[in-house]
DNA sequence: ACCGTTAGATACAGTCGCGTATCTTAAGGA
DNA sequence: TCCTTAAGATACGCGACTGTATCTAACGGT
């Protein structure tokens, strides 16, 4: 009929035009990287099959037999690179407050928010939201970092154990995500600075200076 | 050639299949109101002149020879609804929190709000962010709203005369929009009675219940 | 009444992504 | 070694959108 098959195979940027063909799990592997890197680079609107296939250096029918829908393909992608943020346990609220915004916001995790960001036009499609979607992908149940962090400073008595609104405990993240949203950039360390410091502390009782105990 | 014109003319929902031909502002608005339209039901994604024209009535050519690019088209539909906020003057700190909270949830603002999150893939495309268009539109040196609040607090003798981070000030239309990121639609009273009553005004120092001024 | 402007309809060529079908051939187990 | 599985390379038809080019007829001023 026509050409049937001339071994061109330069794909484009990423396979090496080596003769090895990939199978079952390496590949899907290597379709799954492929398609991370898409969707951090381009965002869910150029989240197509045809960039896909292409950065990972094979051929659209073999991620339809795969992922028969865009939504399989990115949730997948999802699961797979979604990990949860490091929350260190420094022995200070303080520092585990600023140490774990710092993570979120310079680990990969940041890039994770950013990206999420891109996916407003699959939450328009499937009528969902950011929210819904973490909820799926976070394990059920467990304590957030933030309520860890604060848990374990009513541990060591740097804070009373009183009862805490959840908004109050988790108010440094939803900050420094909103932050993210507006700029679409990393948070510089004074913002997270001044999240912790100006907001978050005295919201918590903290007092600013040495504490003086008040009366 | 073909049918060279069969006075056809249904375009599909929003003109009526009358005879009268638009012209210029008249024109022009029409299809603006219809870009906003389209703009908030679909999307940056689906802000597509062939869209905005079905939209208004009228076809591409016509858009194309206002607003060659996609950028000009969305800038000057912006520029035309977007409008500030409503800033409540009640006589109390909380009430004019809460009020204009209100306002910019239910109001079209809220839409503004949302639809801009639908302008990530614009973005995107020009490397700006949410927070560089709202520099962009409103007025320079201008007061922000709940600077305004503040300052007639501190003028009615409700709040002592100190300096307070922008941050603080500013805090509850950060977390207003963040939920309305995350969740993607409106912010329920609930929630934005917490905002102002379990975080705002703590931070501000004005205490929950009577004022009990400590020991 | 005439006439320049331009709205509005349509066509066209091009691009990109979709989803499926087909064929070849490499890989890997029995 | 043979034989099944599936990777990978096409091809095809489809639909949406892009920019541009024509042509017509309505509008509005003089």
């Amino acid at each position: 009929m026509d050409r049937k098959h001339g071994r061109t195979r330069d794909g484009g940027t990423t396979r090496d035009g080596g003769a090895s063909r990939r199978r079952g799990p390496e590949l899907e592997d290597a379709i799954l990287d492929a398609a991370w890197d898409v969707l951090v680079e381009h965002g869910y609107h150029g989240f197509t099959y045809e960039a896909v296939a292409a950065r990972a250096g094979t051929s659209r029918p073999v991620l339809y037999r795969r992922w028969p829908q865009r939504d399989d393909l990115l949730l997948a992608t999802l699961t797979k690179f979604w990990q949860p943020i490091a929350v260190p346990d420094t022995g200070s609220l303080r520092d585990d407050a600023i140490g774990f915004l710092h993570n979120a916001d310079a680990d990969r995790a940041g890039m994770i928010t950013l990206m999420s960001v891109q996916l407003v036009d699959y939450f328009r499609d499937t009528g969902t939201s950011l929210s819904e979607l973490r909820d799926t992908l976070i394990a059920p149940g467990q304590a957030t970092p933030f309520e860890m962090i604060v848990a374990r400073a009513v541990e060591r008595g740097e804070l009373p154990d009183v009862p805490r609104s959840s908004r109050v405990v988790n108010l440094p993240l939803d900050l420094l995500r909103h932050d993210m949203f507006m700029t679409m950039r990393a948070v510089p360390e004074e913002s997270i600075v001044e999240i912790v410091d100006e907001v978050w502390l005295p919201l918590l009782g903290v007092p600013r200076a040495p504490p003086t105990t008040s009366a």
